[in-house]
DNA sequence: AATATTTTTTAGCCTAACCTAAAAATTTAT
DNA sequence: ATAAATTTTTAGGTTAGGCTAAAAAATATT
């Protein structure tokens, strides 16, 4: 049984979706939304990953992954994840210019190629936005950071990932100057715009909106 | 005006046939051979690239490329090329294990990423099995290189490509222990089955069919 | 030149993956 | 507990890319 670039998409939004509201059903419209597709497809398609044992689907109620359908979700986001480190770091393209790349990449169908290019990469366990990169089992390092508008204190941070993926974003942060690794200090919150006023490796002073420290995952600095 | 996975592997068809043909229109059956595509069917898609003006088809008379189709043709070459470079150059693949994923890769649409592949890959002239690569403009070594089997004389030669790229193949070829670049000398042409007698590197006698003989491309060495 | 064979096209069908409009089920508000 | 609003499904349509069977055109044989 083959599964189709579009059932793969289909069951990558479905697995992200899930990653945020942890084991609640998906919504029909949560995927149409999500991958700009009209409901009554999404309906016509939940119906044929459920016939092919991809998902638990129940009109009405929304739908998960199986083991099945999670496993195959996780390797096209592992395959994603890969061939962004392989763009960043062996083609050298800037951290905004890889996914729509990898979106096409990630469907690519051998199993060989995955191993031997993990490999030739060095194994990595993160890709160039931060994200987690799943092992050949499937297993994924949890990511506990935390975003960076959530914290009050003004102790040390480390940059360690982004929540938003857009080019806009990520071109933002570059222009800021601020890279994956990077040491944030929050030095005050404004009480007007809950912006943030952070000092970068303890040398130039920056302001964020409080949208940009959204976006930003740090893990305290140890 | 985009071009979908199948309409380049039916434009990367008729290039091929036109290749070992030239200047000859290309008929249905032909193209319906190669794909494995039921000539019915190939008539419908003569008629949609005819649409799409990246061929002059004439109904019953046959199918050329025009330069738009041409064009579009040689960038998957060079793309599939480049990549099995990469398979085995940089991912360290055996020759006879590349080209399906290279089927594959060679539709991954983004002139950035080939542009780059290229340079990492220290533009490269020759694939794996001595096929030549376009450059960026399209333009391609043409390789003048004979089969084995249309010389006779005993004079010295070097290995430089395969027309036949199937596993067992290749394969064939890697037992023996003839790789590209290798020298060759006939020693003698059977009579009975115009099987070849051949010394490889100077050192090691082998016997070729006169089929496996007209696989194997050779220049004379100078 | 007429007939037989081969090649190509036309006609009619199918499936995957999309769509819109309408109906049905569920959820929210009164 | 109804009624209104929202969500989801069903019904019916489209396009790309495949198929088979039959018709038409081109080519080969007598
Ligand atoms: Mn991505
Ligand atoms: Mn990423
Ligand atoms: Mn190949
Ligand atoms: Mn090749």
């Amino acid at each position: 049984m083959t599964i189709s670039l579009t059932e793969e998409n289909y069951l990558k939004a479905i697995y992200s979706l899930s990653s945020s509201s942890v084991d609640e059903a998906i919504s029909t419209n949560q995927i149409s939304d999500k991958l700009n597709i009209k409901a009554a497809t999404v309906t016509d398609m939940l119906k044929r990953l459920s016939e092919k044992k991809l998902i638990n689907y129940i009109p009405y109620r929304g739908v998960k992954l199986n083991e099945k359908g999670k496993q195959t979700a996780v390797k096209v986001v592992r395959k994603h994840r890969l061939w962004e480190v392989f763009l960043v770091e062996k083609l050298n393209f800037k951290w905004d210019e890889v996914h729509e790349i990898a979106e096409q990449l990630e469907h690519i169908n051998s199993d060989e190629l995955i191993l031997r290019l993990d490999k030739f990469l060095g194994k990595p366990k993160f890709d160039p936005h931060g994200d987690p990169i799943p092992d050949a089992k499937g297993l994924l390092n949890v990511v506990k950071a935390v975003a960076l508008n959530k914290h009050k204190t003004k102790s040390e941070f480390i940059f360690v990932g982004v929540t938003e993926h857009s080019k806009s974003f990520l071109q933002h942060l570059t222009a800021i100057g601020l890279k994956i690794g990077d040491t944030l200090k929050i030095e005050d919150i404004n009480d007007f715009d809950n912006s943030f006023k952070v000092k970068i490796n303890k040398h130039n002073t920056r302001f964020f909106s409080n949208k940009v420290a959204a976006n930003i995952l740090v893990d305290i600095k140890k």
